[in-house]
DNA sequence: GCCAACGTTGGC
DNA sequence: GCCAACGTTGGC
């Protein structure tokens, strides 16, 4: 079992969209980075990760789970998909996706800057200046740590 | 709005 | 294969 942090821009895809999507799941597409890529590539059924808004109030709002392993992501292959590639094809798919869904909401959101007050967290990937990875690993440590300090709100 | 960090592109 | 230029991300 392995712990991932999925970031998104609220106002692209929030946690608001996650909880209207069919049976509080979606897949998460458009992901056109090669780190992150093979970070779902390397996703199980069961994990679990965080939902983090990027933005202007940035913030871990819940814990999605991973329910459908790396499949290709067919967007890639839609001209008319902002986050199409040419490089990509259904005979040779480069780029995939997981679908995730909804596991627990926040009672009250773990903003940022109460995170960043947490020494035990400062060497976390999501934390360290310039990290830009959309998908990321979070250590076991780390994630018991912040669901100590989400649930015990 | 600023700017640091990072990934990608393309010339050589 | 190097690296400068450029575009993007994302916190502040």
């Amino acid at each position: 079992m392995q712990y991932w942090l999925f970031k998104t821009e609220p106002h692209c895809f929030g946690i608001e969209d996650l909880k209207k999507a069919k049976n509080q799941t979606t897949s998460w597409d458009g992901v056109r980075n090669y780190q992150a890529r093979n970070f779902m590539k390397a996703m199980k059924c069961g994990d679990l990760g965080f939902f983090y808004h990027s933005g202007k109030n940035p913030e871990i709002i819940g814990v999605v789970e991973i329910v459908k392993e790396a499949y290709p992501d067919h967007f890639a292959w839609d001209m008319f998909n902002e986050h199409f590639d040419a490089k990509s094809t259904p005979e040779k798919p480069l780029w995939f996706m997981v679908d995730v869904k909804l596991a627990e909401e926040f009672k009250e959101p773990l903003s940022r800057k109460r995170l960043s007050a947490e020494l035990a967290l400062a060497d976390m990937e999501l934390m360290k200046k310039g990290s830009r990875l959309s998908v990321q690993p979070v250590s076991k440590e780390h994630f018991d740590y912040i669901m100590k300090i989400a649930l015990h709100k």
